[in-house]
Formats: C-alpha cells, structure tokens, sequence
DNA sequence: TCTGGGGTCCTAGGACCC
DNA sequence: TCTGGGGTCCTAGGACCC
C-alpha cells in the first residue's frame, strides 16, 4: 500500500486530502509513523521527529493514528486478495505476496491482472497501491518499490541483470544503512558492482553473509511465499514504552514494569503460550540501551511472575543516567500446560488472570486492574506496522 | 517538543558437561 | 607443571524489517 496509515487518513477526512500530513503516534515523544506523499515531496520522512517535520514544511498537519481501522481496511484488503489465490502471505500490515503460479491460468495476463487488482483496490476500498512482479520475492518487492507510488513494475528475467546495474545496494529487502555503508567503503554502491565482485572476497568480509549478498545481487531468492496458517510459531512477546518524562524513581520505573509485563501476559495468556525467558530492555536519557535477561525454571503466563522477574533483573542493574524506555519482553516459548497439570497455587493464579482477562475483553481494555495502575493507561498506543491480521500475531 | 514500537535472525563469549 | 576437544545452552549486542 503506498503511504497505508496517511493514505487511509486522507481518505476518511477531505480536510487532509491532497495536504502535507502524517500520522503520528499518541506519545509526547512520537516520531512520524507515515507521512502523506506531498509530505514526502517536502522531504518529510518516516521515522522523525515533529520538529524536524515542521522545519522541512510548517504547514504540515498531524494525526493520530487509530489502530482499529488500520487494521480493519488491513482485513478487507486481505479478503479482496484472497479472492485471487489462496497462495497468500501477509507481510506486514501493507504488504502482501501473491503467488500466482498455480492461478495465473484462471487470468491470463499477468499484467491485466495486477491493474484489475489495483483499480478493485481503488474502488473498493479507496486506497493506492503498488504492485511488483518478478518471478521470487526479493525481486517482486524491489519491482513495487520501483513502482511507487500507484504503479505497476515488472522485472523480466530477460532484463534482470539490466536493472540490477543500475540500482543501489541498500534497495534490496535485507540490505540496510550499515550492509550498504561497508560495501560503500569497499567501492562497490550498485548491485552490478555487487555481483561481480569477489565471492570468497565477500566472505572474508561478511561470513555466511557474503555468500547471501552475492545471489541477493544475481536476484536469486528461493524463499517461499508462505500461506495463511503455515507462519511460523511466534518467538517472543514483548512490550516496551518510551515515557513523556524521563524517570529515575524506583516505584514508578516499577510501576510502568507492571504494565508492561500485564500488556504481556495478557497476550500471552490469550495466544495460550507460556515464556521461559524474561528480557529487560534498558534505554537511558543519552539514548544508549541495553537488554539484561533471565531464564526462569518454569514457563509463565502469569502477570505477576513476569513483573517480579522484571523488578528483579532491574534491580541487578546499577542505573547510570534517568531512564527514557523500558521494555519487557518474554521468549523461550512453549504451549500453556492445561489447567489440570498445575499445582494449586498456580491454579488459582491461572483462574484469576484468566477471569481478569476476559472481563477486561467484554467490558473494555482495563476496566480491571491492579490499583497501581489506576493513574495511568491512559493513552492509546498507535499499532506497529508489524502487526498482522491473521495467523499467530493476532494477538 | 531530540530520536516509537513490534519483531526476527545472527554472532560471540562464557558456563557447563562428558 | 602449565592446560584437549566436542557439544549445548545461555546471555548480550547488533543488523534489519515494517
């Protein structure tokens, strides 16, 4: 989807469309989540801050983002592709893959389709999109990037080697800012340059990376498109917040632990799985953050022993500067045992979170909690792109 | 108004075991 | 009298993605 929260903004409210917005998050201290194409054209980019936006172009206007309908045109939009082949993978909340190699023949054209595709798209839901075609994913995602925005690229085989010249390292999925920096330093900055240089040169410098590079430039990818309900199983669950203020106080860093290790084992607890290892994510006023973490004997679900294994690993900590972020985040992830395998005590704590939880699910986010938290939940939290509609990152 | 939030994968070093 | 070798698991950090 091309600019997907902005372009969803604009759409339901004509005061923003055709105008420099973005969607922001709910935070003080947000950063830009998707700035509107006349944004872009002002050189706003995703990912900075208001003040640095507001420099670029004054009259940029801000929004916050609203989770539930960003994830519902996510659903409609899952629907409509659907339509079109079972061989689906959602990528993100606006991307998606389509293998059309056992469907094509239903459609014919590979490149009528994707207009038809698109002009439903438009139709239907009122959105743009760009689509990409190639014969894997990393080339399919390269074309719809070369396609944005509102467009439609195919990369043949015949022309691959064509295009790969001209382009850039870092405009391959996987390439990022540091990948790119070092090839940089090594002279080579397009992927014609990348590919022909030395393999075992390329080894040398990046491991089991180098080979990866090379066939990333040859455009070889053999990953597949993976269905709906063949995901992996999730690895971790994890919540973190960045506060309005720095914090040095103990009981209120304790305190935004406990919510976060709720936030968690609320969804763990509705996934059904339960978590080993606890990770504590640490970032100080200068920014500078690290993780501490700990394994516990059993698995949890439970609020409470998250929470307590938090406080613990911070208290392990020796603080240096006021802290800007914490985060907890569970791993180790195996299926809940069923209630009937728990000793009493535990029972009794699975019974009551699972209570909480679902009168929390009918009557509201938190309408029961713990009193420590009366003061505070508050704010909405804006989605992460990350999130999917489907398959185990439901929750 | 200085820098969000949710993930995955990989690597390196150390503890520990045989 | 001066230190083997193979394997697994855990922890911490970093690159990358949307």
């Amino acid at each position: 989807m091309d600019a997907y929260f902005a372009s969803v903004e604009q759409r339901d409210d004509p005061a923003l469309r055709d105008k420099p917005m973005a969607v922001v998050g709910s935070g003080a201290r947000t950063v830009l989540v998707s700035p509107s194409y006349q944004a872009r054209a002002y050189g706003v980019k995703t990912g900075m801050r208001k003040p640095e936006a507001l420099l670029l172009c004054p009259q940029i206007l801000f929004v916050k983002g609203d989770t539930q309908k960003y994830t519902t045109v996510c659903s409609q939009i899952v629907e409509l592709l659907y339509s079109y082949t079972p061989d689906m993978e959602i990528c993100s909340i606006d991307e998606f893959f389509l293998d059309m190699a056992n469907t094509l023949h239903l459609y014919g054209d590979i490149e009528d389709l994707a207009s038809k595709i698109k002009s439903r798209i438009k139709e239907e839901l009122g959105l743009n999109c760009s689509i990409g075609i190639a014969h894997n994913k990393l080339l399919a995602k390269l074309a719809s990037e070369m396609a944005k925005p509102n467009g439609i690229k195919i990369i043949p085989k015949q022309d691959l080697s064509d295009i790969l010249d001209q382009v850039e390292t870092d405009a391959l999925c996987g390439i990022g800012r540091k990948t790119k920096e070092t090839l940089a330093c090594m002279g080579i900055n397009t992927l014609g340059q990348l590919r022909r240089y030395n393999v075992s040169a390329l080894e040398r410098k990046f491991g089991v990376n180098g080979k990866r590079l090379h066939l990333m430039a040859c455009g070889i990818d053999e990953s597949d498109v993976i269905p709906l309900g063949q995901e992996e199983e999730m690895k971790s669950v994890g919540h973190s917040m960045t506060f309005s203020k720095d914090a040095t106080d103990g009981s209120l860093l304790r305190k935004y632990l406990l919510e976060l290790s709720d936030m968690v084992g609320r969804r763990l607890r509705k996934a059904r799985l339960c978590g080993k290892t606890i990770r504590l994510t640490v970032r100080y006023k200068s920014f500078f953050t690290f993780t501490r973490q700990r394994s516990m004997s059993v698995p949890t679900d439970d609020t409470k022993k998250i929470y307590e294994m938090a406080v613990t690993i911070l208290g392990s900590v020796r603080l240096k500067e006021s802290v800007r972020l914490l985060g907890v985040t569970v791993s180790k992830l195996t299926q809940e045992p069923s209630e009937g395998q728990l000793f009493r005590e535990d029972k009794r704590k699975y019974k009551l979170n699972r209570l909480l939880d679902a009168v929390n699910e009918r009557y509201g986010e938190s309408l029961v909690s713990f009193a420590s938290l009366s003061t505070s939940r508050k704010h909405k939290r804006v989605i992460s792109p990350a999130w999917r509609p489907h398959g185990n990152r439901n929750y």
